[in-house]
DNA sequence: GCCAACGTTGGC
DNA sequence: GCCAACGTTGGC
């Protein structure tokens, strides 16, 4: 099995809306990198679920876990051309994510940069904008624990 | 809102 | 193929 960290600004799709679907596409990923690391994915593969972009209130960190629960396909908004992120001349992918739970408690980025375990995460490399990379398994099983 | 770090685009 | 301009991401 392996692992990923998944990127979402929280105000746009957070743990709890996944909470509330149970089930999502992950769709939208229009980056190649990110593509390629969902090409990988498979069923049972389990994520972090990060919030970007986060405010002093609700940092910037990781959330929860969610659950690869489909093989990677077409991206079916990149072929909707009522989607904002429509591009069909290109193959994008998406998966589906089910909900698996979420932290007791968040674990910020300052956190993860603190942590002389965790702070060689790609998520805390300055710059890092992909926005699904993988996890090593001692670093996913600190915080999932 | 600022700005650094990227990725992409397009002129040449 | 180079590289400047531009757009986006995301921490702060």
């Amino acid at each position: 099995m392996s692992f990923w960290l998944l990127k979402s600004e929280g105000s746009c799709y957070s743990i709890d809306n996944l909470k509330r679907d149970g089930r999502t596409d992950w769709t939208g990923v229009r980056n190649y990198q990110a593509r390629n690391y969902l090409r990988e994915m498979r069923v049972g593969d389990r994520c972090l679920f990060y919030h970007s972009n986060g405010t002093p209130a609700e940092p910037s960190g990781v959330y929860g876990i969610a659950e690869v629960a489909s093989a990677p396909h077409p991206d079916p908004t990149a072929t909707d051309p009522k989607d904002e992120h429509y591009d069909p001349k290109r193959e994008w992918v998406s998966v589906e994510m089910s909900f698996v739970r979420k932290l007791a408690r968040p674990v910020s980025l300052e956190e993860l940069k603190k942590d002389p375990d965790l702070r060689s995460m790609l998520v805390c490399r300055p710059g890092q904008r992909l926005s699904v990379m993988p996890v090593e398994a001692r670093h996913f099983k600190k915080i999932g624990r």
